[in-house]
Order: C-alpha cells, then structure tokens, then sequence
DNA sequence: AAAACCTATTTGCAATGTGAAAATAGTTGA
DNA sequence: TCAACTATTTTCACATTGCAAATAGGTTTT
C-alpha cells in the first residue's frame, strides 16, 4: 500500500483508542460517546466535548470510522459513527501498546518504590 | 499557602515524573538525564533533547527542582538539578496517578478481551 | 594545527492539540 | 413563549512538541 498514515500511539492519543473501542462495541453519535466516555471504567477524566467532535472528524477523514447523518424522528440532526476495518484493526494494534505502556507504568512504581524501601 | 500553581496529571506529563523520580535517586545535569532517560525500563519513546530541557526549565521556575551551574574541570558548564521538598511531595502524588492510570489501562483491556471473547 | 567529534544547553519556528466559550439549531416540557 | 436539553461546529488563545540551528568548551584523530 503506497500512502499507509504514520500510525502515533502517543498516550494523549489515547481516547483515539477509547473511541474505537466504544463503537466496536455499538455504533453511537458524538453526543453519546461523550456520555459513555464519561461512564467508562477505563477513562480517567471528563473529556471536553470539542476534543471528542474533533477526533470523530479526524477519524472519520482518516477512514478509521465512517459516519452518516441522522435526521431521526427527534431532536436535531446527529452524525452516527461506525468503526470500519481498519479503525478495527488499528484498535488492535492499540492494545498492543496499552499493553506495553500498563507496563512501563508497573515498572515505574516498581522503581519507586524499591527506592523509598531502603 | 496563597499561591499552590495548578498541578497537571494529563499523562503527556509524566515526563515530569519520571524527571523527579531520576533525580529522586540520583542528582544529574540535563545530558545525563536523557541518557537515564533513555536506559529506564519504565519511559516508552526516545525523547527530544529540547523537550527535556524545557520541562527541567520549568519545573526549576516552579521549584520542584533546583538547579546550579557547574563549571567543572572538563567538558563544556552544566546545569546540575536536584529535586526539591516540594518535587519529591509531587513526585508522591504522581504515583497515586500512575497508579490510577494503570488500572484504568487494565480496564481498557478487560473491556476489549471481553468483547473479543463472545 | 586543523578537522571532526563529543558534551551540554538554548532558542526559533512551524505544526499540532487543547479548553473554554460562543454560535447554530432542532425538540421538548412548563 | 421561555427555558432546558440534545447535538455539532467553530473561533481564539495558549501550551507543547519535533526538528533544526546556534552556541560553546573539550577531546580525539589525521
């Protein structure tokens, strides 16, 4: 494949994870994600609505999800997202790397507290 | 205290952290830093020389370091930086997140194997 | 002795991402 | 009607980053 996207696993990239978990497991709008981001066992803070709407676009432009607009039979017009193949296959790779940084995170804890046992 | 400065646990700063806990063992100039940067199990990326010098810069201003000038008998002066009262009670606050930010990482995990087992 | 290299820190610049707030807009309930 | 809720987008100022270059002392190689 000629033009593969650099792939950043960077933590502050992290809700990028988040979001594809949450839509492998059900399709949802912003609106929504935002709520279960919040209700999550796996997110630490409250996440600012912008940063979520602007991943969503992020994402979809980089084919990761793809979305559609909702114009339902209540409330106003909502953009529904779905994970594609390659958000899921991206959100494997992920794992890989939560993996590895829990990880770090052990072993970090680990050096500090041997040093402040001694 | 009238003026405790906003402390960030955003996980892009746990760079500081891992300033602190370094310099909690061991007392080091910017160069050397990066070097004990790079050789620790618990840091992830190779980090940018300026990026180091930079956080080190701030966390002096802040006075979670100290720093002074050493103009030794070889090699061009350097900066020496020692942890502070102040840095090393952050430093202890900072494990409290690391630990936090474990478990939510485990928690992303649990919900991702058990989506994929079922 | 000049050239190249290592140690050591700082600064400039463009790019990226964020939070906060406001703008937009449809719907629902009092 | 007015307020509240749902839903998304955009603007602005600010923080931070990576990369590169500038600066500079010291050591090693040719």
């Amino acid at each position: 494949m000629s033009h593969l996207q650099k792939i950043t696993f960077s933590s502050d990239r992290l809700i990028e994870a988040q979001l594809l978990l949450l839509l492998q497991i059900k399709s949802s709008h912003g609106y929504e994600l935002i709520q279960r981001l919040n209700d999550a066992d796996f997110t630490i803070e409250e996440v600012d609505p912008a940063t979520i709407y602007r991943h969503l676009r992020r994402m979809d432009k980089e084919e990761l999800v793809k979305s559609h607009w909702e114009t339902g039979p209540s409330g106003p017009g909502r953009r529904l997202y779905t994970v594609t193949k390659s958000g899921e296959e991206l959100l494997s790779q992920w794992t890989i790397n939560i993996k590895q940084q829990k990880e770090k995170l052990a072993n970090f804890l680990k050096t500090y507290e041997q040093y402040h046992n001694s």
